[in-house]
DNA sequence: AACCCATTGTTACACATGCAACCATTTCAA
DNA sequence: TTGAAATGGTTGCATGTGTAACAATGGGTT
């Protein structure tokens, strides 16, 4: 009987394959900051990300939005529906081209954003705070990287 | 007039936040992956997540895939019954313990499970594939310790 | 045995998400 | 000017997901 151990079946060890391991820790960082401010705000991380967005950036539309959040338009527009009815949110109609939203925080969004961002703030530092600088920035060169790489999913399918 | 400029409200910018950006990278790759097998087998992530734990390690019950897998148990126990019901998937009852489940992938699972590991792993190789040694190393390492850090939210809470 | 509690797994509900179809408005070309 | 295509945004539907309540089984104490 020859002495090879060749698997029988294909092998994928799960806990070393970096898609997985990346949905995970992304689920529970992300998890771990949504827990504290949507109890205490009651805000998902949909809502979060449209006010997070406009905080910075008053006075865009909903598609644009949508782009810089990396959510889809039907995201955004519950959110901003949401947003609005809360009154956390103020939006206008562009006059020269009245689909155009124009959106930007209520002075009762931005009480919220200012307590939301020293959070979210924090709990990176938290991640990110014993971290070398010099590992910090190949981190974040590192996801730029792979950030460009997974544009084009199909190139992979003749790999295998 | 002073001049100094410090900013109204406190200012985040979501496209340099740690958390933001792993969560946005981890849904496009897993997504890009899940695409691919979803439409080609009709299985969802949380599905094909039992089968790979599974694949490698028969026998597991229902509570030990939820673990390893990083899932709730709810989420399991649903996938168990879908793939049991499309005939992927074997379960016994311990005769000592009769809660317990014993599960396995049946042929037909196995058919699948050995065409999905090499387009996963394909896909991983795509991105990792041109990334240096030391950096991959680095990068999991960093993965590492980030999963070791988050687990308690609430030490977070305080740094505010 | 009778009881209490822990564990395994399932079910029910509420809520989020993605895709497709849709309406309103604008643009452009005939 | 009018009709076709493009764009911004919303709604419906089918599906996924998390939380809590639940049934069933088992372990341990009295």
């Amino acid at each position: 009987m020859p002495a090879h151990n060749a698997p029988q079946h294909a092998q994928l060890i799960l806990e070393n394959f970096l898609p997985y391991r990346l949905s995970v820790l992304s689920n529970r960082i992300s998890g771990a900051i949504a827990r504290e401010y949507s109890k205490r705000f009651e805000l998902s991380v949909t809502e979060w990300r449209v006010m997070a967005v406009l905080g910075r950036s008053p006075g865009l539309s909903a598609n644009q939005v949508a782009q810089r959040t990396a959510m889809d338009k039907v995201a955004v527009s519950r959110a901003v529906a949401k947003l609005l009815d809360s009154g956390r949110l103020l939006r206008e109609f562009d006059d020269d081209d009245r689909r155009r939203s124009m959106l930007k925080l209520s002075d009762a969004g931005y009480a919220i954003y200012d307590q939301v961002v020293p959070l979210t703030i924090g709990f990176e530092q938290h991640l990110l705070g014993e971290m070398p600088e010099a590992e910090r920035e190949l981190l974040f060169r590192l996801l730029d990287r792979l950030d460009e790489l997974e544009i084009r999913a199909e190139a992979v399918t003749s790999h295998t």
